[in-house]
RNA sequence: GGGCGGGUAGCUCAGAUGGCUAGAGCGCCUCGUUUACACCGAGGAGGCCGGGGGUUCGAGCCCCUCCCCGCCCACCA
């Protein structure tokens, strides 16, 4: 018998099985394996990314679900991989670059790409290796990288046809733009947070101002310093020195007469109209919006429909250029803003300045005031692959879990705007458009050196290579025996905080390319968050490093904790003391499955002996384990993990080791063999079950355990191979489940007795019992002697009546103990005349609902039924109490 | 401005189709050296199930209403 230590140590047990694991090739999968193909492709991490708590619980839910399906006897493969990440990855070498006091310009495009090309084979990726600390069960031969080889040609082919299609087009269009990443961002790549800002209201001068009559029109205002004009607001003053129009509803009143009219320019020496768009909200302000046709979507669009001008204030740095005029130019945006109101306030234009509450734009990426910008971008058209999308949704091909993440999702697939793809920096993949010397443009899958033309200098959006991910880490465009077999893939699991940036375009692009959806399922999981519901970030001081976790706990305990809070729809909270609490569950396992295995004398799991030579206990832990058993699996199919990790922890916890394993210890011991036999065959089998039920979410010590349990030899003889059991629904025991729950409710009763008397485990004594069913208290008078740790049991068809005895009652009989000797008589009488007065109210609450006619002619039969026996019981009960409670009064004269 | 989740024990959460005495983990209190485990065992205290109204014999659950919290989406200056 090999020897397990005595407290689980995860950090003995973990390398090695993960290396035995990874040496043996169980890992890895191959298209002509054997199975029904499953496949889960990681969302792929930023190569520059170290593992947080996130990908933590994300990837652990990818390993449960492929370990699973791979003991179900799957062709399961798990492909892993990283993302370029764009922006994010240039940004680190950018900040390197500037510790050493120079930058990518002074380095030159070519030089700074093998710069992060090196960055990469040394730094990056680092976090698939971690992922190995927790016990993913990743193909790591089939790693690949959104910017590799293979995965780049998918990228040109993709944009190729589109463009060919007519779906990618480049235009001059408002982008949000980051002015210190220098580079366009799409939509979602921007985060609106509420601020406190400013409004600024000021007057437009009419520029004809004589001769008009201040009442012509209900919108005339009267700046401070005399002059009629028209008034506005803004929450960036610095805008209107690139302003061009006046916008007023078509059917304000006010502004009637003042349609065409126009106003001066305070700054410059230019005039502009007024004009009537039905895009203005009359309730506004004014009624009046200026308009900057450049640095503003919606005045974007009215100057699309009035013919304005646009006029560009800014440059990608966000400091204001000469057009702006002397006074302005050169200033940053934000410290215009200022120059502008005190310049205005100098005219006496400005009316005044007020708090306001507004949404404002941050780079998702560093967090800078986004500026929208117009600018000559490519963008992908989205509509039609936006409605392909939605219809393969509504028709269910791909579902999400929880179903409630449907619903938005569509209604965001609805509203979706054509998406930015080209950024403005160099590590990506470069648009595969050239420039002729004549203008002339080609977007073209081979690269042309022709003379005099030159390759776009931009890359794409990262997301517009991983939206490719399902397919192309199979090797699409190419026909891969991989991407025959595994593709669409089977389950994507996912934060619902990427639904948008991600599922949307790979469902989109999937479809588009393949006619295929990429997933049959999007298994949306929560985001972690601390104890308290608050989201986890350096600056609250409360993350929570997932390897210090694994180093402390373990990599089981970490899953477990993980996984045990993650309910369908709900984000997961996590402490560090829970995590604790998991470690105390695999300790308790370690355990259970030592005492087993010092006790099973070599009986290996197989073969369970006819129901009718079993005693109770079995019979009842066996149907015990087969619902057990089914809600497992039922909880694993429904992707609930707190409901698998609840329904095992108990079962383990609570059944088989409180109650099974302490039952078993007579039989274990005693002098019949065949008892003994029956006993360890039934716990080998439950052992092996509840291993193999538990082996998604704790792999590495079921594995530990079931190695020795089964004496399986490790490598290819591993449980991570092993069959997903099938429940035996025959075992199912109605019987014995009740049966035996009057001995535990009898065990359990003593147990209180004792406790609430002073009576310590270690004192026997002799008790008598009675109930309905002898037969059964007579059976097992052994096994309740010694779990109660009685002297004697004895069943008796009648309790008789004497003097100094105590009742106990439990479900199903009450039993009779002598107390003189054994507890303080009068602390006992006070808490029975407490105990007395309880049960009195609560069987007057019973009895008026049984008098209720109402409730006895209108509930089910059955409720009222429940509600008659449970007036027995209390009178029952309350006649057992008053009994001891004399029968303490004469042990006290 | 629009959608979606939530409010149950000190904390974090379970509580199908309304129906036994509303549960668990952690925390707290008492007891315990019962030969797998003190990373343990036994017992216990602690709940106007957010407020109000309604339907019903009966509501944590269904309906109405209000309050509070969280999240996502959004081009009102």
């Amino acid at each position: 018998m090999p020897e397990l230590s005595k407290a689980y140590d995860p950090a003995a047990v973990e390398p090695d099985l993960y290396e035995d694991w990874r040496a043996a090739g169980l890992f890895h999968a191959e298209p002509d394996d054997d199975g029904e193909p499953f496949s889960i492709v990681i969302p792929p991490p930023n190569v520059t990314g170290s593992l947080h708590v996130g990908h933590a619980l994300d990837n652990t839910i990818q390993d449960a679900i492929i370990r699973r399906e791979r003991m179900r006897g799957k062709n399961a493969v798990w492909v892993p991989g990283t993302d370029h990440a764009g922006i994010a990855t240039q940004n680190v070498v950018e900040k390197q670059l500037a510790a050493e006091g120079t930058d990518r310009h002074e380095l030159g495009r070519e030089a700074f790409l093998e710069r992060v090309w090196a960055w990469k084979e040394t730094s990056g990726g680092h976090i698939l290796r971690q992922l190995e600390k927790l016990g993913a069960s990743a193909d790591w031969a089939r790693e690949v990288f959104t910017f590799d080889e293979k995965r780049s040609e998918a990228v040109r082919e993709v944009f190729v046809a589109l463009h060919e299609q007519g779906l990618i087009y480049r235009g001059e269009r408002l982008i949000n733009w980051c002015i210190r990443c220098h580079t366009a961002l799409s939509d979602i790549e921007v985060e609106h947070e509420d601020e406190v800002g400013e409004l600024a209201h000021f007057v437009y001068p009419l520029a004809e101002q004589d001769g008009i009559d201040p009442t012509s029109a209900e919108g005339l205002v009267r700046a401070p310093d005399g002059s009629l004009g028209i008034a506005v607001a803004t929450t960036r003053a610095e805008t209107m020195l690139g302003d061009t129009a006046i916008a007023v509803h078509p059917d304000d009143d006010r502004y009637t007469a003042l349609h065409g009219a126009e106003v001066r320019h305070p700054f410059q020496h230019r005039t502009f109209a007024v004009v009537a768009d039905a895009y203005v909200d009359p309730e506004f302000g004014s009624g009046a919006v200026k308009i900057t046709p450049a640095h503003d979507p919606n005045d974007f669009e009215i100057a699309g429909r009035h013919d304005l001008d646009v006029l560009d204030i800014m440059d990608d740095t966000g400091v204001l250029t000469e057009v702006v005029g002397e006074r302005f130019a050169g200033a940053d945006r934000l410290a215009a803003r200022d120059l502008v109101k005190e310049a205005l306030a100098e005219l006496g234009l400005l009316l005044r300045v007020e708090d306001h509450e507004h949404a404002v734009g941050h780079c998702s990426r560093c967090n800078t005031i986004i500026e929208p910008r117009l600018s000559l971008q490519w963008f992908v058209a989205m509509r039609e692959l936006a409605d392909t999308a939605a219809e393969a949704v509504r028709a269910g091909r791909t579902r999400f879990v929880p179903a409630s993440r449907t619903q938005p999702f569509l209604a965001w697939l609805e509203n979706l705007h054509d998406w930015c793809i080209s950024r403005q920096i160099w590590w990506g993949h470069r648009i595969p458009a050239w420039y002729g010397p004549g203008g002339e443009i080609r977007v073209s899958r081979e690269d042309i050196e022709e003379e005099g033309w030159v390759q776009d200098e931009d890359v794409l959006d990262t997301w517009f290579s991983s939206q490719l991910w399902p397919f192309s880490v199979f090797g699409w465009p190419e026909e891969t025996p991989e991407l025959e077999t595994w593709f669409p893939t089977s389950t994507l699991v996912t934060g619902y905080d990427i639904n948008t940036f991600w599922v949307s375009r790979m469902l989109m692009i999937s479809l588009w390319f393949t006619g295929e959806v990429p997933f049959r399922v999007v298994h949306n999981h929560g985001l972690v968050r601390d104890e308290h519901g608050k989201k986890m970030s350096k600056s609250f001081g409360n993350v929570i490093d997932p390897l210090d976790l694994v180093g402390t706990y373990g990599a089981d305990a970490t899953r477990l904790a993980l996984l045990r809070s993650s309910a369908p729809g709900a984000d997961v909270p996590l402490a560090e003391e829970w995590v604790e609490g998991a470690k105390r569950f695999a300790n308790k396992l370690w355990n259970v499955g030592g005492f087993a295995l010092a006790r099973l004398d070599g009986t290996r799991p197989g073969e369970l002996p006819p129901a009718g030579d079993l005693d109770l206990v079995d019979r009842w832990l066996l149907s015990r384990l087969q619902s057990v058993h089914a809600a497992t699996d039922a909880a694993y199919e429904d992707y609930d993990w707190a409901t698998v990790c609840r329904t095992l922890y108990h079962f383990v916890w609570d059944e088989l080791a409180d109650w099974y394993v302490e039952a078993i210890k007579g039989r274990l011991a005693g002098d019949d063999p065949d008892a003994a036999a029956r006993a360890r065959q039934v716990l080998a089998f439950t052992a092996d079950t509840v291993l193999r039920l538990l082996h998604p979410v704790m792999p590495f010590v079921t594995e530990a355990l079931w190695r020795t349990l089964t004496g399986a030899a490790g490598g290819a003889e591993s449980l991570m191979v092993a069959a997903w059991p099938e429940p035996d629904l025959g075992w199912r025991d109605e019987d014995a489940e009740r049966d035996f729950a009057t001995v535990q409710d009898l065990v359990t009763e003593v147990h209180r007795f004792r406790s609430q008397n002073g009576v310590a485990p270690s004192v026997r004594f002799p008790l008598e019992v009675t109930g309905e069913d002898t037969a059964l208290l007579r059976d097992q008078a052994g096994l309740i002697t010694s779990l109660a740790g009685l002297q004697d049991l004895a069943v008796l068809p009648e309790i008789p009546e004497r003097e100094g005895m105590s009742t106990i009652r439990f479900r199903g009989g009450e039993a009779a103990v002598q107390l003189a000797g054994l507890i303080d008589v009068d602390a006992e009488l006070a808490r029975l005349t407490k105990e007395l007065a309880r049960l009195t109210a609560e069987l007057d609450r019973v009895d008026g609902k049984l008098a209720n006619e109402s409730f006895v002619t209108r509930a089910p039969g059955d409720v009222v039924q429940r509600e008659r026996e449970r007036r027995e019981e209390l009178r029952a009960d309350a006649a057992a109490l008053r009994e001891r409670v004399s029968s303490l009064e004469a042990l006290r004269r």
